[in-house]
DNA sequence: CCGTATCCTAGCTGATACTG
DNA sequence: CAGTATCAGCTAGGATACGG
């Protein structure tokens, strides 16, 4: 999970962001959990951000419960369920992941073209 | 640069997102030349984000080229002078990571009280 | 100064099996 | 169902050295 804190004091935000909320499945994981406002199941969850697997999603989560960004309650059943929730700090980051969705939406025409015209990997 | 196009089809914005903005150092890279809104040299901008290494921020600001995002000029001098800016496609992201270093400041100590109480893995 | 090449480690994935 | 565990393989990232 990284999670580094070596250079955690320098001036960049963004460095401490992407050290502190690291991981390629992060931003996609709080984001659904804020749009959904509401408990998900594990099972739905992962569902919901395919195609993650469900070792990193597992990962994720227990960085996050750390974090205090996600709320984890286990229902002692058979067979078990577990909940997930955003927390109300995890709901502040609702703005600006809103805003990285519209711009998102609203680009990706054009960024995926000029990724294929100009020729990248694929 | 990853920019996988599989399961680009999908519903969630934020797993696009991840696809063809991904890295690590994406964001720092780019909110770096959002805020110096000018053109900032190769090794300037390296030192802006450290600690990312040289390899690393030259194949993100190869990719964010290629994605229309940034602008690379060359003068072929001696020594080399490689100059970067951000291209008006990349400056409409501004409010949205102007927003998301917003919270990380406002957030950051609670962050890493919690991932320090809790003690994760270093 | 900027970029590339090399080697190595860390992170992510896929498949599968197994438990409470 | 929601994990944990394993083994394998791939990809991303870091450290270092070198060349134009």
């Amino acid at each position: 999970m990284a999670t580094i804190f070596t250079h955690l004091d320098d001036k960049c935000p963004m460095v401490d962001f992407v050290n502190l909320v690291s991981g390629k499945w992060a931003i996609p994981i709080l984001y659904r959990l804020i749009v959904t406002d509401d408990v998900i199941r594990f099972g739905a969850l992962q569902r919901a951000i395919a195609p993650i697997t469900q070792k990193e999603l597992t990962k994720q989560l227990r960085a996050f419960e750390t974090l205090g960004l996600v709320d984890r309650t286990v229902y002692p059943e058979m067979p078990p369920r577990v909940e997930y929730q955003i927390t109300e700090l995890g709901k502040t980051l609702k703005p600006t992941l809103d805003s990285l969705a519209d711009w998102m939406r609203e680009h990706r025409e054009q960024l995926m073209q000029a990724s294929e015209t100009n020729s990248i990997n694929l």
